[in-house]
RNA sequence: CGCGGGGUAGAGCAGUUCGGUAGCUCGUCGGGCUCAUAACCCGGAGGUCGUUGGUUCAAAUCCUUCCCCCGCAA
């Protein structure tokens, strides 16, 4: 059915799911690139990306430059006819972008041009958006910038956490390369310039963007915690400590001082904000594993009660 | 040997400074109260205190070996 093959770019988990449903539609891939093996960890064990485990799992050739930009003849070796990325984690040099005769084409975890960058799909929870989705594009050397081809949006739930939106956007990820696919490798895609007026950005999450500042509205509160969810996720001080919460819910009014840690309230662990109490399910203290709400306050949280959040 | 926290009942924790009958909350089992309950009352079961060796009349506690978990830094 696929007569053309390619070569995939790509590195984390979405990468590899993306992978995995091309592969499994019958796509075959010639070369699999991805980020070098990393020391990872307290042990510094040796990890591979993802995206490699599911090459190896295939019995894919692998190719893992250090710096593509200076290292990437192998690939031009192999005379690709087609490259697919998918959040690859460096930027691919021109001679590579110019060489495939279907194009270099992307997924990109945004309805662009908004949330050009590397954090979309977080940053697009953080802003409370109802709407996002996956975005089909032909690689221009600026980042995110190039054409659209096709995209499919994704309806925002309540509760979306990225932990569960990166899923839905691999699902139509994986859905919009396979509908394409034929299309592109006939020559025929469309490509629409994206309107320079739209662009956005989404750079990367920092580091002190994890902690939570209570300055901040209840309702961008949520959204932050739900937005870096599991990792590296949102997190208060108590003293010293960090204290990491995740999965989340609101219940308006409250009489206390923001900040407050006012305890146990039904099934979940409570923190006053500015309007409402913050009810946290699940948690996790520096130095201690996740655990849910409730042996939480069985243990150490009892003592919290009382504290306040900074 | 990168820095730090930790391993005590099925779960989450206290107790370790200063060695002396192992405790709290939840869960679980049985009974009671109630129209009823995730509420309340009474009672029970459940732990060789991560592992090795040592000190001691006596070790969860002091010294020692190793294993495992977590946060940070990379």
């Amino acid at each position: 059915m696929f007569e053309t093959s390619c070569i995939f770019m790509g590195t984390p988990k979405i990468a590899a799911d993306v992978l995995k449903t091309m592969l499994d539609a019958g796509i075959k891939v010639d070369l699999v690139v991805t980020q070098p093996d990393k020391r990872v960890g307290r042990k510094q064990k040796i990890t591979v990306s993802q995206v490699k485990q599911v090459a190896m799992d295939y019995g894919i050739a692998v190719f893992q430059p250090v710096r593509i930009r200076e290292d990437f003849q192998p690939i031009l070796d192999k005379k690709p006819k087609l490259i697919v990325t998918c959040a690859y984690g460096q930027i691919v040099p021109d001679e590579i972008l110019n060489y495939p005769m279907y194009g270099c084409v992307n997924l990109h975890g945004s309805l662009l041009p908004k949330y050009r960058g590397g954090a979309p799909i977080q940053r697009a929870i953080w802003d409370g958006e109802k709407i996002s989705g996956m975005s089909l594009m032909k690689m221009a050397t600026k980042m995110d910038a190039g054409p659209i081809m096709d995209t499919e949006e994704i309806l925002l739930d309540e509760k979306e956490t990225s932990t569960t939106l990166f899923e839905r956007m691999a699902q139509a990820a994986g859905k919009l390369i396979l509908k394409n696919y034929e299309v592109i490798c006939s020559d025929k895609a469309e490509y629409v310039e994206q309107d320079l007026s739209k662009v956005t950005f989404a750079p990367i999450i920092k580091k002190e963007e994890e902690h939570i500042d209570l300055e901040q509205s209840d309702e961008r509160i949520l959204c932050q915690i739900r937005a870096l969810d599991r990792t590296p996720g949102a997190y208060f001080k108590i003293g010293k400590k960090k204290w990491k919460v995740f999965d989340v819910d609101y219940v308006s009014g409250t009489t206390q001082p923001c900040g407050l840690i006012t305890g146990w309230n039904h099934d979940s662990y409570t923190v006053s904000l500015h309007q409402g109490l913050l009810c946290i399910h699940t948690c996790q203290m520096e130095g201690k594993p996740v655990m849910s709400a409730k042996d939480f306050y069985n243990g150490q949280g009892r003592n919290l009660v009382g504290r306040t959040v900074e």
